[in-house]
Order: C-alpha cells, then sequence, then structure tokens
DNA sequence: CTTTGCAATCGTAACGTTACGATTGCAAAG
DNA sequence: CTTTGCAATCGTAACGTTACGATTGCAAAG
C-alpha cells in the first residue's frame, strides 16, 4: 500500500509537494502533477481516510440514524428502496454511508448525541420526526450538517425532505368518498410521529370539505404489521357500523386489511373501498381492486443526501427543503 | 470535545498514562484508573475513531458490500431483515456498519478490490456468491477478514453463513408431489448464483427420487421482480402442458405467479400448489393457500458479523461456517 | 551588480492516538 | 550507605495527511 511518502521517495519530491499535486494545486508545476499522478496510479495509491480525517476533520462519512422494528417480523418495506437511494446516492457523491440502527428502546435524542460525540460523520440523516422535535436544536446548535426525513412544527427553519402526506391523505380520502363511501377508515403508524399527524390532518380536511364527522373509532395507530392491521380491521368490519372505505398507511397495512376482508369472504373494490400508500409497487400486483398512492422512496434517498451533501459543503447556505408527491394510480 | 491531551492536563498526568488507564493497562495505579476515568466522564470523552484508526489500523468499521437492483423496482424483501440484523449486531459488537452499494454495472471483484485499497474496513461482508467466486482468493491473499453469505464451489475453506437451499428446494419439490403434483415449476434468481444452483440442486433430487424426468421449460430463471415472475407464470400456464406446482424463489416472486393465476380464474392450492420461500411473513397473510419456508434473514445477518467478529478477533482460528435451515409451514 | 518578485518546492508541526523504551522514586537487599 | 528491583509514570516517535510559513532559484527591474 503506498502512501504520499513512498511516491515522494520515488520521484524525489517532499510528501506536501505530491499531496498537493494530487489535488491539482496550482502552485504545482503542470509537469510536476502529470508525473505525480503517473507514479501515484502505478504505485496503487489510495488516499488513507483515516490520515485526512484526523488531518482535516472531514470523513467522508455520512451516518443515516435509521430506527428497525426488532419486536416486530417486519419494519416497514419503504426502507428498502430508501436505503437503496441514499447509499447509492452516497456512493456517487464520494461518501460512504452508514447506516446506525436503533432499536425501539433507544432514546433517539440520546443516538444523535452519541453521534455528535463521535464527530466521526460529516452528516446525519435522522428520520421519524415528532412534534417539535428536540434533535433538530441540538443539531443547529452543535453545527452538525444534517437533513430530516420529515417536518416538525418548529420555528426555526432547517433542512429537510418529505413526501406530501397531508396531500396524500387528503387525496385518498377523496377518492374513496367518490367511490361512494362516508364511513371511512383511516390507518397510521407511529401516533407520535409527524407523518401520521399531517396523514390525520389530510384525512380531516377532506371530510370536513364533505361535511362528515369524524368517528374517532375508525382511525387506527400503531398499524405497524400485518397482524396489527389485521386485528384492526377485523374488528372494525365486526361492528354494528362497518367501514366502507380504507386508506392504508402502506403495503403491510393493506396485506393486513385484505387478510381480514378475505376472512370475511369481502372484496375489495365491492365490498369495502381501498387506497394505499405504496412504495414497492406490491399493491399493483395484488388480485385486487385498490387505488395506489406510489411514493418513491429512492427518489426521497437520493434527496436527502443531495440536501445533505449541500448543507456539508455549503453550511451557510439557505436551508434547503423539499416536498415530494405522491402519484396516484386508480387500479381500474 | 476532550481528548486525551485536555484530560492529562487536568490531572497532572502525561496522555500516555491516560490512554493506558482508560482501557485498564495493569501499570497503572488502580486508584489513577479511577480518577482518570471519572475525569472523562465528566469532560465527556469519546475516543476520536480517526487518531486511534491512524495509529492502530483497526477501524472498528465492517462493510457489507450489497448489490442494489436500481433497473428494477423494487429489489429482494430479504435484503431489509438481512441489513436490519447486521446493523444491530454490528453496533451491539462495538463496529459501526458501511453499507457499499454497488450497481448491476458494477464488477463484484472490482468493488471488493477498491475495500481492500481503501484500507478503510476492518472485515468485508460479500453477497451473492457465484461459482468459482473469485472473491475468495483475494480475500484470503490481502489477509482481509471477510465472511460470505453463501458458499461456492472452491477447495480453500473460507467463512461463510448460509441458507441451506438445496435442502429447501427439496423440500419444497417433495411438498408438491404430497399434494399431487407432478409437473413443478421452480423459480430461480440470477442464473450465476450459487443459491440458485442448489435450488436446482434439491429440485433435481427429489424429482430424481421420484423418477420424475426434468422439463427445463418449467424452470424459470432471473425472477427478480413481480413482473417478470408474473409473465413468466402466465407463459407457462398457457402451455399445452402446465405446471400443476410451483416452488417460488421470494415473496415477490410470489406475488407475480398468484397475480397470473388471477388474471385466468385459477386459484393456488386448488388448481395449481405453491411452496414459496419468505423472508418477511407477507406470504401468511395473503389470502390464498400456499406452503411457506420461512427463513430468518435477521437470524443470518446477526449470524454473519457474529463469523466476521470471530475472523478479526482471531484469524487463526478454525475457519467458522453456519448452514441455517428454512422453518416449514404447510398453510392448512 | 544588487534587489525585487515570483514560481516552484520544501520543512515543520499538528490532528489524536498508542507502542515502545526511558525515567522516577522508593522499598528491600546487600 | 549503595545497589537492585520494581511499580508507576513519562517522553518520544509514529500512523498519513495537510496547513502554513520558509526556502530556493531564477528572471526582470533598478
Amino acid at each position: 500500500m503506498a502512501n504520499l511518502k513512498q511516491i515522494a521517495a520515488e520521484l524525489s519530491l517532499s510528501v506536501t509537494t505530491v499531496s498537493r499535486a494530487l489535488k491539482d494545486g496550482p502552485e504545482v508545476l503542470p509537469s510536476t502533477i502529470a508525473r505525480v499522478k503517473e507514479a501515484a496510479k502505478r504505485l496503487g495509491y489510495v488516499p488513507n481516510h483515516y490520515g485526512r480525517a484526523l488531518k482535516t476533520g472531514r470523513t467522508l462519512t455520512l451516518t443515516a440514524v435509521l430506527p428497525m422494528e426488532t419486536r416486530d417480523y417486519l419494519s416497514d418495506l419503504l426502507k428498502l428502496p430508501l436505503i437503496e437511494g441514499m447509499t447509492l446516492a452516497a456512493r456517487q457523491a464520494g461518501y460512504s454511508l452508514s447506516i446506525y440502527s436503533t432499536t425501539p428502546d433507544d432514546d433517539p435524542v440520546e443516538s444523535v448525541q452519541r453521534q455528535l460525540q463521535a464527530r466521526s460523520t460529516d452528516g446525519l440523516i435522522i428520520t421519524r420526526m415528532v412534534s417539535r422535535d428536540p434533535r433538530v436544536k441540538l443539531l443547529l446548535d452543535e453545527r452538525m450538517p444534517f437533513v430530516a426525513f420529515g417536518r416538525t412544527d418548529l420555528d426555526t427553519a432547517y433542512p429537510y425532505v418529505d413526501v406530501d402526506n397531508e396531500q396524500i391523505a387528503y387525496e385518498a380520502t377523496r377518492r374513496l368518498m367518490d367511490k361512494g363511501s362516508r364511513r371511512i377508515a383511516l390507518q397510521l403508524l407511529v401516533p407520535e410521529d409527524q407523518a401520521s399527524a399531517m396523514r390525520l390532518a389530510g384525512y380531516g380536511r377532506a371530510m370536513a370539505e364533505a361535511g362528515l364527522p369524524i368517528d374517532q373509532s375508525l382511525i387506527g395507530h400503531g398499524m405497524f404489521t400485518m397482524e396489527s392491521s389485521a386485528a384492526w380491521f377485523d374488528r372494525l368490519l365486526a361492528s354494528l357500523d362497518p367501514p366502507t372505505g380504507l386508506a392504508c398507511a402502506n403495503e403491510l397495512g393493506l396485506l393486513g386489511a385484505l387478510h381480514a376482508l378475505g376472512k370475511r369472504g369481502l372484496e375489495p373494490g365491492r365490498d369495502v373501498h381501498i387506497v394505499t400508500r405504496d412504495s414497492t409497487r406490491l399493491a399493483h400486483f395484488l388480485p385486487a381492486k385498490i387505488g395506489v398512492h406510489f411514493v418513491d422512496m429512492a427518489a426521497v434517498g437520493r434527496k436527502l443526501i443531495e440536501v445533505l451533501e449541500g448543507q456539508i459543503v455549503n453550511p451557510a447556505t439557505a436551508v434547503e427543503t423539499v416536498l415530494l408527491q405522491g402519484e396516484f394510480d386508480p387500479g381500474e
């Protein structure tokens, strides 16, 4: 493994000149730059991350803090395209991406503090934003570049990428009304989660516009797994005044609901109208008439890296925020 | 951010003694160790990864080289529990996990070479093993600790974790025969992939035992997406002598096949018997009678880290290999 | 012939850590 | 009183890199 010293010795130059030549320093004679680069290539020189990071403080590493649902069989499928988008974009931008997984037992603020103390990343990606998320102030105060997947209700501006959950839930509810549904059930994920709050707001807006009352018993929280979703929807179907429409939170929630319907011999599109969010194109392949809001999570991942890189390269720049729309397919 | 120097100044000790005290060096007076640790805690000392790595060569980072299917909508779902298992186990073992994503355009050997040159990881996890996989020799020669997810046909021993694909495919085929199927279709993923070769071998063994001929037209390669799987199975169903049994490669392949069946008004468990592999418990929730081999990919991820850590801590130790079984649920 | 200015290159120190050998100070042995 | 041995602590150098200021050498200006 060649280092700067070896290249310098090879060419009878100083380490300094070699270092500068490799980054096309204007003080170095062009012919010297060429000689250095040739020797570097010949000797298989690859810069040492750790020496560089120690000296400059830049680590060329980004870290995504991601919650993993260890308690359940499978967490939200959208994390896979999200990770794909992030890792590929990070690599393309010259960074490596480290994944810091957190369990439900971990305190989110503490996880961020740990990252700040370790000082081994150039920027953080945080997810699962909650109301008045304390991580935002912490990261801004410490001047650690970051980007959030999701928004929070704070006065301070901060960089984020988000999906327009309010609009998607609004549209979903409207579509279900168009099919004739009046009693519309709504699936939500983490209740404290900002995304759930936005979904609830969009649902509420559509219901209010139509002059329909909101029945709290039709709103399901914590639909993380197929099991919980199936059990919840089964309970609703068994009630005296069952729902005729359902807006699902994601693929797993959809599968759970379909399971509950199937058990009762009911059919989506006939007995209950369904609209779902989807990030895997899975809903298209189910043998059922379902409206689908496709949300491109790989694009979200790429955007997150793009915004984060902007923050790192130019921290003084205006805070960049991106809001992504869903793409609706009525499903026949 | 406190460093060793600041702790040393605080206590009027040398940096060396502080460094040793923090790792309970036997040369340091126990009372000094206590004082140092107290000061470290009080000043919020967190060791600097980069200084440490530069000096010792140990980076406390593991890298998983994972192929991402950028061309298609969604790659294999099993990667999500795999990533969950790996990241959580790595964190528990005191390592950070970096994900190096590769696209179908990347040369797998080159990806490994890049990791070797960068010297910024303590160990590598490689996947998608191919026949006579050249990466194994490369990594052994360079003495880079690694673990493979999957086996390859080489004389040299090397550390791996694998799922017993041969046995799972064998059992799947046998189960389908038990239901009365004679013409059994088999879904495979990457043809060059060792996992596909093993599945084919298990299928072949079951067919041979039953004295049944192998019809190459019933063997489908490259069933990565629901689309390709649906199109392939639809073609088979349209043929003169359609299959009466199907062994699916994974959840997506299953969904594609169900889609093809649904379009023709056929029913799984009645017209065609299906057994699938599953790593997400998704198959259990489909409204269809399907036999399911559950493969715990989170456990695979944890095992990979465990074996890799063993290689790093003691490279001289006997090569550790693990073979995980599937867990069958006949689905009624 | 000296001075100035500049292009090109060099040397040193430092980022934070640890390996290695050296030093200190004191009790026990002679 | 000196020597030996040892526990505890220290100092220096080095990992690979880059920032910063210094030096070299030469052409142009005076």
